[in-house]
DNA sequence: CCTGCGGTGACTGTATACAATGACCGCTTG
DNA sequence: CAAGCGGTCATTGTATACAGTCACCGCAGG
């Protein structure tokens, strides 16, 4: 059994063991290394982490709303593993909420939004590894969602972000040379989004939001009929 | 003690105690049995429920999730009470989800989902209670997003619906005369919205949709300065 | 060889146990 | 009388216990 270091790492986030565990297996199924369809047992789980069910329960239950995680009938659980229906669904809801979240973000955000902004597209301008300009990129979105200050829409972006990024990752394995998450083409297309959102023109806002998504359509579309080349953002 | 009766009540949905707990929470918390602000300790809920912790805390975390109970930096819990500004959020976010509900019934429905609508406004043409009317209007919408037949969109609505019908009975308290929900005119704006989604018109759909919640808007905006007058649907 | 059956083991759902934390309340003391 | 202090109590977070269920596996019998 893995020993756990029970000191509160420093920071004032008091968080229960349930939210640490649920983060840890929520980014091992976001990167895959929990892959699609692998069966997740609370006791093994458990014993794997060193604490008891009660947690790992409680995070479970977390994933499950994420929907990362489902459960049968019966209550056991598997890792999510997308069909290209789910593609096409994920894909859907996240327009419809980033539609929302650039038009609220371009009417309400404030000059500290669009620093964090900023300095996310510097930090993507150095960005060495594909895994960090993949993060930097969900976080340039989340970053969208915080500066439309809408607590409603924030919570349901939190809700979907896990699926979009298993989304991402899974159309990235699927597809052979996917060439979206390119860092120059990211970098452009971030300020473009960027800029429209300072304007304050909020019907722009919607249409750079559609625009942004576009390439992972038609991504999807070609995913549908096998074998076609990858798409470039 | 309450004493529970333990036998499942024969249909298949083998439904976990915390789930059932959470149902029935859900409901005292929407009828306003529980009020907002009041607190919601486990073991008093537990004792009361005559159920273990266990369940309790996972229908917590469910009710949580929904957005009908807060927990505080300490992990103490109370039902939600919205502020104007929640107000605002919920019916924004309800318009957005609506909206694409709309659209995607429209595009998608099968003669049975039709069918259902066209029960629930039997339904409500014999209902006598203002309760009653207020559940067969919820359970309208939520049909409507049934006939989308979006996984993830549902999934979006179940999370945002308790809100909704809390914003519901909030207003119809706080607002004196408010005449939304009379049955009759409910009857008619629903038949409006069945026509629209039947005649497979997308773009008319949605504009349904916003019209249909149009006058809680109105009297968001009311409220606001209060002493207006309560509006009509 | 195939089929049916019993046993074993793993896992879940629920209950209970225990330690830590923080609030409340009355008492003491200046 | 006011302020500080200690103790008690309620409550949470986590762990452990226990019963029921389901799947799997091997064996016996046709």
């Amino acid at each position: 059994m893995v020993v756990r270091s029970r000191v509160q790492p420093v920071g004032l986030p008091k968080k229960t063991l349930g939210h640490e565990i649920a983060e840890q297996l929520r980014e091992e199924i976001v990167t895959g290394r929990l892959a699609p369809g692998a069966d997740v047992a609370e006791i093994p789980t458990a014993e794997r982490l060193g604490v008891s069910r009660v947690p790992v329960r409680e995070a479970m239950l977390v994933l499950e709303r994420d929907g990362l995680l489902v459960f049968d009938q019966r209550g056991r659980c598997q890792v999510t593993s997308l069909s290209p229906r789910d593609f096409q669904e994920i894909y859907d809801v996240r327009l419809m909420l980033e539609c929302e979240s650039f038009k609220l973000a371009a009417e309400r955000h404030t000059a500290q939004h669009l620093a964090l902004l900023e300095r996310n597209i510097a930090q993507l301008e150095r960005a060495k590894s594909q895994a960090r300009i993949t993060l930097l990129d969900i976080e340039f979105h989340s970053l969208i969602v915080d500066a439309a200050q809408q607590t409603r829409l924030s919570r349901l972006w939190d809700i979907m972000r896990g699926q979009v990024q298993l989304f991402t990752s899974s159309l990235q394995r699927q597809v052979y040379g996917l060439t979206l998450h390119l860092r120059d083409t990211s970098v452009a297309a971030h300020r473009g989004c960027l800029a429209v959102i300072a304007s304050r023109d909020t019907a722009a806002a919607q249409d750079s939001a559609r625009e942004h998504l576009q390439p992972w359509h038609a991504c999807l579309l070609q995913n549908r009929q096998p074998g076609g080349p990858a798409c470039a953002e």
